[in-house]
DNA sequence: TCGAAGAGACTTACGGTGTAAGCCTTACGA
DNA sequence: TCGTAAGGCTTACACCGTAAGTCTCTTCGA
């Protein structure tokens, strides 16, 4: 806790707690976050699970560093983002934050685990609180009360940072070699195909597959593009807050 | 498999799946998520732990089917709200729904630890799609197209089944013993008495909270009430869509 | 009435998890 | 030069889900 004066970090080993929870991030990207366990993620560092204790304190503090690896990701993203011009009038919070949040969406897209660790987190990242905080900025600017800023961060709630809770996508989040990860496509075809055998139960539900995907591809081919969707639920929501700031404005 | 033809169950115990299941979900209420494991549940069955593999798959399944049950009791609760008129105007499709929302929220308030669930399903419930099909239904007495539903269905997610993804609140889960449970309100003392040391950090932030709280109770008092914001956030969706729908309509 | 069959419990055991406790070595500052 | 402590390693424990096998009833057909 007091101050290193002359030397700067231990020379004994490059290990830091930076280094862990990089490595920790690197290893949920490739094999999953079923995989991070304190032993998977000391062999990947070629020490002993014990060893990390000295660089985090239990595994949850692991995975808030994780969270904030991540955080921190994004914050650069959005931060490389041109800047709101100085006389932009206040409409033009709305186009700014949309840009904001498909871009911190990019992020989590590249770490698809991260959202559920996010959700479970009950110490808050600095990071994610710091984004956030310029999220209502951006807002004041766009000459919303603070008591609509409130409001608007919790109909936002984690869409804000790029995700938004789908009931009906299984995920297959199973080892995937390969780096890129293809654009996952909405339902798979098992789900689609179960769903349709169940016409008698679900016929609003079934009807709606056929019509969706009449204009579209294979009914059993996934038939929703989380992206679209994504932007649909989000433009819906700024749209109403928008609405609603105007109002404020008179 | 085959139809049991004279005597319904067999009478060697009364064990069924339905009172594993039912146990499970009192358990996960009383004790919370983290208390449910195979041998904790067998305990409080009186059984052993490897014998409710007689009755459930593994725990996946123990979990789908906790879910299940969860899920019926909303389509139950739903399904005693007043059916909609058969001459109601398409626009009663609002209200119906945001009732039918709030019921099924009622019921996830009472099994907190459900949306966790929920949201870790792979294969989903048949009584969650029903609940949805249910909905589907409601949006195209509305006037919806099939397309609008579709969207919609995503915009709603979670928000459908009565819950939204809240970053910033502390859920103490800890193990209470008496049984109501008060309702939670929102962010705790601990949490925000440390935002507003970070002023400098965060000072967007630490403003709205002063702010909020002026026309409200102590800052470290908790300054969200949950079901409120849910329902903001619920109101802004169910309008964007009726917009749309209304101009479906022409 | 008896015997086969099988449902439903129990027992044991295995590999995995997070982590408490303690030891050993190395490098630095006094 | 030597004490100190950071940062590794080893061992061990409790708890998890569950594979495999056993024992004991109940039921039903011959």
């Amino acid at each position: 806790m007091t101050s290193p004066r002359t030397t700067s970090t231990t020379p004994r080993s490059a290990l830091t707690r930076a280094r862990v929870l990089e490595s920790a991030v690197a290893l949920a990207d490739r094999d999953g976050l079923g995989a991070l366990t304190m032993r998977s993620l000391a062999r990947e560092l070629g020490i002993e699970a014990m060893s990390l204790y000295h660089h985090v304190a239990n595994k949850e503090d692991l995975l808030d560093g994780v969270v904030d690896v991540v955080a921190a990701e994004i914050q650069d993203a959005v931060g490389r983002l041109e800047p709101l011009a100085d006389d932009a009038p206040p409409s033009s919070w709305k186009p700014t934050m949309r840009r904001q949040i498909l871009t911190a969406r990019a992020v989590l897209l590249r770490h698809q685990w991260a959202s559920t660790v996010l959700e479970t987190r009950k110490s808050f990242s600095l990071h994610v609180v710091r984004y956030y905080d310029s999220l209502i900025g951006l807002m004041r600017r766009g000459g919303f009360s603070y008591d609509l800023v409130h409001h608007a961060m919790h109909a936002l709630g984690s869409r804000a940072l790029g995700f938004s809770q789908e009931l009906f996508e299984p995920d297959g989040a199973t080892a995937g070699s390969a780096a890129g990860g293809g654009t996952k496509e909405g339902a798979d075809a098992a789900t689609t195909a179960m769903l349709m055998q169940m016409a008698d139960q679900v016929p609003h539900m079934v009807e709606m597959l056929a019509a969706v995907s009449h204009d579209g591809a294979d009914p059993t081919l996934g038939w929703c593009d989380d992206q679209t969707e994504f932007e649909f639920g989000l433009d819906i929501i700024l749209d109403g807050l928008d609405r609603l700031a105007e109002r404020e404005r008179h």
